[in-house]
DNA sequence: ATGACAACCGAAAACGATTTCGTAACTTCG
DNA sequence: CGAAGTTACGAAATCGTTTTCGGTTGTCAT
């Protein structure tokens, strides 16, 4: 157990004062450059590292931020962890990783957990059963930066960082309109979250402004968005509309329970049927055929979700007054093989 | 920004002393309980909570720890991270999460990170390419708790969290054999983590065990463990051993991929050819046939992890000398569709 | 009345780093 | 030579908590 190695400690061998070895080591213009050197030497020799406790408490900047995910285990969300981890580290930051599990209870919690550490901002993804937010709001109140991403809110006023969901609907129902197919069916999940809705929109809307009737018939809401619902609602959707030709899934879980369900009912993808899936998980790289879907780029979300706080932060800092951003990550579609490829594109456009 | 209140102003408010708040607050057995009760209503009142920063300071502790993970778009490490995360905070621990990319540099960096930032443990699972451990050895003796899990080695002493991966991949290759097969061949990857050598001597001695014949141009070893290469191999497996009627894969994704390519190749899984992976990713629920796994129990590693972490904390703070351990965590198979089901079990076993 | 002994509380010294303000010494210049 | 201005450093106050070590009452038995 090496004896920890402080400023006192150097100021005392050099027989200064702790003040002007502080001011030394951070270049301070009132210190003398032959002090500077001698003091930077021993620090150097002895290793001497800051306690980080002390420089926090008189700073009141503790060089970390808490980092709150619904779901670990979670293909689009660990790549937020990462771009949020990668992008602090470049900075010099900490990360506090806490899981809410989708619970209110649980997300406001480790807010309060992570205030009461000092962490400099929060990165939060609401909760599907957060709808009352005067905790964050008092949180923000109470001067702790804050941005949301993935999961947000209009109601509270802080930067975010999002994707257009709707818009990606649109394009990935497009997508399939241009490929050829004119009855798509859509399958989506309960009305919780947004972007349940906003991915229905876009997929109406694209539908429209295609030439195509909208048929709520052909609209599957399932309870869960698991493989083994999206593997039934195969059945459902051939049994009832037997000339659909493309299936738009809320998500890749389901689009994959979809396409084994098809295939398992001697319906071939995508020959008979095309199918695109959302987020680009892993899985769908390893389908067969592999599963078309829409690129949902977690690792660049949490790298902008940390610059945006971090832009935050600094600028609290000098006291300039902040502007609330929302960025929006643009996603794509990522091409493989589970859409007929006779693409015949056309200028129909969601704005 | 309400401005934050401190045991001095509670103790001025009160006309008493911040010695006399303080104790109030933590029921030291010296103060009254009339006292205690006005300072604890005031404290409520006004939301007080402790600076931690001052207290950090004062106690030496952060209730603060580190985890360093290979990767953490990964389904095992995913769950070893909520593993740890929910057992901490059960503590009253928060988690910093740093990922070393399987780097040494950025393992040793990270370490010291953590170490600079007083955390009052670490959680570790070594890089593949760490092969030098002066930096970890280092860090132990200077007093911070180490606990190694998953990827560990024997050269260093701390307590540590394990599979006993030899013991899991006889019990694989035994399941095989057990369910009727007779030509089992083995797809591994490069000799670097220890694991895959332990695996394929689990594999080996599961042979031997049950009077089969060891052959090693059976194990097929490629150069990296994706889909892509499992893949590959099916069609090097029936090409050059078109009776092998079993396949025990390194890893999951190995083996989807060998599933997948060897259906392509008209082979019936698993009537012709049996298939078993490894950690029970969540991809193995969505091949078809599903596929037979060993569950590698990330979520438990995580939680023992930390439960080991927590103990030597207590008892480094109470003084008490510690006594490393080394936890195995057990492994089943989980048992899904890709083998055939006419098990005929015996009585080998490894040890 | 006095000594012993609880019962309560507070002063003050940490913990280590930062930063403001002085001030001593040394230049410079009219 | 004396006023003004630099240069280089240090004393001391903070940041907010914890904890030791006394000290002041009050009680009670002698």
């Amino acid at each position: 157990m090496a004896s920890k190695v402080t400023l006192k400690k150097i100021a005392e061998s050099l027989g200064m004062s702790t003040a002007t070895v502080s001011k030394a080591l951070k270049d301070y213009p009132d210190i003398s450059s032959a002090t500077k050197q001698k003091v930077k030497e021993l620090a150097e020799a002895l290793h001497y590292k800051p306690n980080s406790f002390a420089q926090s408490l008189r700073t009141k900047q503790s060089k970390v931020i808490g980092l709150i995910i619904p779901e670990i285990v979670h293909h689009f969300f660990a790549n937020i962890i990462k771009g949020v981890i990668d992008s602090a580290a470049e900075k010099g930051y900490l990360v506090i990783v806490l899981q809410s599990d989708e619970s209110y209870e649980n997300e406001k919690e480790q807010i309060q957990m992570l205030v009461d550490k000092n962490v400099d901002g929060i990165l939060l993804s609401l909760a599907d059963t957060t709808i009352q937010f005067d905790h964050l709001k008092q949180t923000i109140n109470d001067g702790t930066r804050v941005v949301l991403y993935d999961k947000i809110s209009k109601v509270i006023n802080c930067s975010k960082v999002i994707i257009n969901d709707q818009k990606a609907a649109f394009n990935a129902t497009k997508f399939l309109i241009d490929s050829g197919c004119r009855k798509i069916a859509h399958v989506c999940g309960p009305l919780r979250p947004q972007t349940t809705i906003d991915r229905y929109l876009g997929y109406k809307k694209a539908l429209e402004k295609n030439g195509l009737e909208f048929d709520s018939s052909l609209v599957f809401t399932i309870d869960r968005l698991t493989y083994e619902e999206g593997y039934e609602t195969a059945a459902k959707i051939i049994t009832s509309h037997p000339d659909v030709d493309g299936v738009f899934a809320f998500t890749d879980l389901v689009a994959t329970g979809v396409l084994t369900g098809l295939k398992e009912l001697g319906v071939s993808v995508p020959d008979q049927i095309s199918i695109i899936g959302f987020s680009n998980w892993f899985l769908t790289k390893i389908t067969s055929p592999k599963l078309t879907t829409v690129n949902q780029p977690g690792y660049d979300m949490g790298c902008e979700a940390f610059r945006l706080l971090h832009d935050e932060i600094v600028l609290n800092k000098e006291g300039t007054k902040i502007e609330h951003q929302i960025v929006e990550i643009p996603t794509e579609i990522v091409v493989r093989d589970s859409v007929k490829k006779n693409v015949v594109p056309n200028e129909t456009d969601l704005s």
